[in-house]
DNA sequence: GATGAATGAGGATTCATTCAT
DNA sequence: AATGAATGAATCCTCATTCAT
């Protein structure tokens, strides 16, 4: 097994950077979201990235496993970040919010990221098991501890199971996401994030 | 001259029959679902629904034409059945719960169908747009004018948007189907109809 | 596994009829002989046989089973063919005359299999191993055979171990075709038999 | 100005040095004996000789160049030894029998060198052709005299064609030193150097 | 209508070689 | 002299689609 390049530390989920590996990896985002995974060339991506084909190979195993870098790095980032900007906020009200706001903010940033996270990532069972398994269970469990913590703290009903209203939240945020991304309007995606928040809190009732 | 056959009338949404045409759509649900559609071989499709590769052709346009029939065609059957089912119901509260006790009956009966509504039909933002413009906004459509007449009944909280909530509550359906068919444990996905419709109509709080 | 069209049963070792399959494999035979078996390219092979590159997948696993099957069907027409030779034969000495005779006439007759034989069948060890455990095997075990059917019959001295004798004949055989292959003078291949006969019966002394 | 370093003088045929030139011959023959010469990657030599990719083009053209060289040189020290080990000879079975024995000893010692030798080298019908003009055709002709010498003086027959008995003498060895590497079994290759020579000597009668 | 043998365009990947350092 | 990251040409094989039967 060749060894390659390690990645770099600090820029994680960003892929702005100027090495060779972010330009392969930011390049790749804007051309699955483009073209979508299986129609996406690899010399597409190169040529996007201004590197030879070669080159793709000695950062990464193959396509799929730029998709996969993709997701990885970009989750891993979406999380630390979220968790530093849960650190202060105690109230499980506020915390959902803060955790919605920051899922719309972050995908609304990004039109291609968010394709790529709405649409390629899906593109079979087998790779949604793979990331469901991990990444995306991460996440749920993030959403289901300020469940249970509003919960306990009496705030929340307790009659609703707390990872069944993580996946409820993670659904409607999903579904906003992908929404947007297919919408022929120009908005902001976050600026859903009261409504959702107000939906979840209150009920239609 | 027409082209092919014209799909038979009365056996919208179940694939279950006898002819030909139905055989290969039944098939290819399967196989999409088992491998995804861009695994997919038509020879395969053809050898499940044990008819030549070249008769596939008689029927479709080809690979994407028949996932395109597919997800038309059940999405009609599962449209008519739903709006059978509201017929006699009045109230809002109750007509959300037959809708969403329809979304997981449905697809939690046939997994190979779930797999290929959840994942396969998604695999491209064209394909994705292509559905969501038609099919899918319809389905929204309906689920939103059962929001507004709980809102005009003075039923349900005025304040959000009835598309929104729309969106929302397919959102999580949406979400309780995916992580069904990526689950490892069985269980019925009809039995969280329920549990969705308490989220929905009381909230968080 | 697809299934594929049955080799056809009469044409063993000639590959001069004109199913695809036998153009195919006379085909390879020639461009392996021109180019070698790695610079070969399956297209070029396509078009010597007047087929589709795809045609080739169709009857074979892949370039290398093309090789294969060259050297297979061959050896297996070339053996059966010193049988029937042999059939009639007593003498010792007469039966080592038919196969000198039967190795030098079949190769000398075609070039190009020649070299596929000599050269193209050898180029790797694995390949070579592949060939030697049953084909190669079989045709040492034939000339073993004559050899100790002469040391019972008290023609041939005893003091040689027969299978290193078949051997010893083997090699002198494949060094004249190798010789005959890279010689520019053009020569008849058989006019040799009678002296590898010699030399083999009589020694140097 | 020369290209690159000359080949140094005295260590001809045994790559054992220490130098970065031997080390790289040394590790070529060992993965051209592991993978065949196609499936060796340049990579895999210059890690085996503890050298950068790079630096292998700084003392040769190419892959291929390598290859030839190993024959070369190896060729080159493989007869002035065998010269040397003539010298003192006269009586002509005598030096057919230090013959046979240096080509059996020679490469029965280096199990890797004698897959190159017998299989690498042979990988194209150019390639052989090359080699066979010059190297091999000294090596042949050598032989040659000395069966000429032995009809001279009376010991051997004169009704064989010289030539002929040297390329049947290289193909008998030829073989054995092919059978050699291909066996399972564990044996010493120069053990077989009498039997070659009794057979060679004196015949099958 | 049905067949399935044949087609051939298309693309991910490999790896010998280069050259700036 | 030595390095090894980068290059990009080269090719085997797949598989959706066609069409003669």
């Amino acid at each position: 097994m060749p060894r390659r390049p390690a990645p770099p530390p600090h820029d994680i989920g960003s892929f702005r950077g100027t090495t060779k590996r972010e330009r392969i990896l930011r390049a790749a985002v804007d051309v699955f979201a483009q073209n979508g995974y299986f129609n996406a060339k690899v010399t597409e991506i190169a040529k996007a990235a201004g590197v030879a084909d070669g080159t793709i190979y000695l950062y990464f195993d193959g396509k799929e496993d730029v998709l996969i870098t993709i997701f990885r790095e970009y989750t891993r980032g979406y999380l630390e970040q979220l968790e530093k900007k849960l650190a202060g906020i105690n109230r499980p009200e506020d915390r959902i919010r803060v955790a919605i706001g920051h899922h719309l903010e972050t995908l609304g940033r990004d039109r291609a990221l968010a394709v790529v996270s709405q649409v390629e990532l899906r593109h079979s069972l087998k790779f949604m098991s793979l990331l469901s398994q991990q990444e995306v269970a991460d996440y749920l469990n993030m959403l289901r501890k300020i469940v249970e913590h509003g919960q306990s703290e009496g705030v929340f009903r307790r009659n609703l199971h707390p990872q069944f209203v993580a996946k409820s939240v993670f659904g409607i945020l999903d579904e906003m996401v992908t929404s947007w991304i297919l919408s022929e309007k120009e908005y902001e995606l976050a600026e859903q994030a009261d409504q959702v928040a107000d939906l979840v809190l209150a009920g239609l009732l």
